[in-house]
DNA sequence: CAGTATTGTTCTGTATATGGAACAGCGCGA
DNA sequence: TCGCGCTGTTCCATATACAGAACAATACTG
């Protein structure tokens, strides 16, 4: 297998129970699998068997697809700027819905030409600082607030400060335009 | 683990092997896999390891979630309610973020009680109308519209008019306090 | 400060998943 | 009728994933 496959999945399932708030002893005890074993599978030095994998998922009240990493991974879309797309979904009527998790370093800047009419972006900040919206228009966005913009003029967003910047950008079409990180 | 969830990736494994036209040592061949462990992970008398998963969905060409049995595990948290966790991540700092597709059936409602102080909640609407927000002061909200409060308080999110509501709802944690959906 | 949880780690014997060999059931050509 | 190539199955020795215990390192509590 991908030799860090292993590792990318005991980091998901880390970051997952450590959401939930649980400690390790007891997500072992509530999905009946050991402690070490959690221990091992969470560093990724181990191999884990579907049962154990479905387990604790189940756990963590999540579908195992979560905590199989492998949906597009991180996409570097440009130097310093890192998407991983987490879903993408095409209603009845026609839009489509894409989340992205992004990771911009700091000072990292991404500029976009616009999209299709229709198209709305929301960036909800959740770590750092940023700059985003169409261009000349921008505003200033921290942890836990949100830009929103149509994309149908040129855009982007950007890092501020010295820290990095982690996000949920979400791109919705209404109806065919195909949605591009940016 | 469920007896026959093995039989149903099993069953999977075997359906798309024979819509590639390959034999079953073909396949074991290519993925480097045993001939004895694919044919009885085929029939379901195995649990295979994560690694041999990879293999196999390598070789078939196939994302590992198309080959798990619980597609689209939507996960129900009230009646007319499903939330999916698509992302749940531990920022260095402590700052949990969890990033939830939700679908509300038509007219279905979800109260929660107040989190710890900090949690702030965005409730983004991708499809249909939402009122959303802390009991008393919520908002209605459309598509590609965001609906933000603090959940230190009661508070709660429901489906507004006769179609159901896809939204993007993520939930951004200070410190420690375990985020739950709603 | 000790005393006591509670954390996550490393260790160990056992159960079992693994690759490969040996096996059986075919179709086909001579 | 053989023989040969293919199919997929069952068997076996070995590697390893497993549960749980024993451990260490960090908190609370008096």
């Amino acid at each position: 297998m991908e030799p860090d496959a292993a590792a990318a999945i005991g980091a998901r399932l880390r970051a997952t129970r450590q959401a939930r708030g649980l400690s390790l002893g007891t997500l072992a005890s509530r999905a009946r699998v050991g402690k070490g074993s959690l221990s091992e599978l969470e560093n990724g030095a181990r191999n884990p068997t579907l049962s154990t994998l479905y387990a604790l998922a189940g756990a963590l009240g999540v579908p195992l697809s979560t905590l199989l990493a492998e949906r597009g991974g991180a996409e570097v879309t440009s130097p310093g700027i890192g998407a991983r797309l987490l879903d993408a979904t095409r209603h009845p009527d026609g839009t489509t819905v894409e989340v992205y998790l992004l990771h911009l370093d700091p000072g990292a800047r991404h500029v976009s030409t616009a999209h299709g009419p229709g198209v709305v972006e929301h960036l909800l900040v959740t770590h750092g600082r940023a700059r985003a919206g169409v261009t000349g228009r921008e505003i200033e966005v921290g942890p836990g607030q949100t830009a929103v913009w149509q994309s149908d003029a040129d855009h982007g967003y950007q890092a501020l400060g010295r820290s990095a910047v982690e996000a949920v950008l979400t791109i919705r079409s209404p109806s065919r335009e195909p949605g591009q990180a940016g």
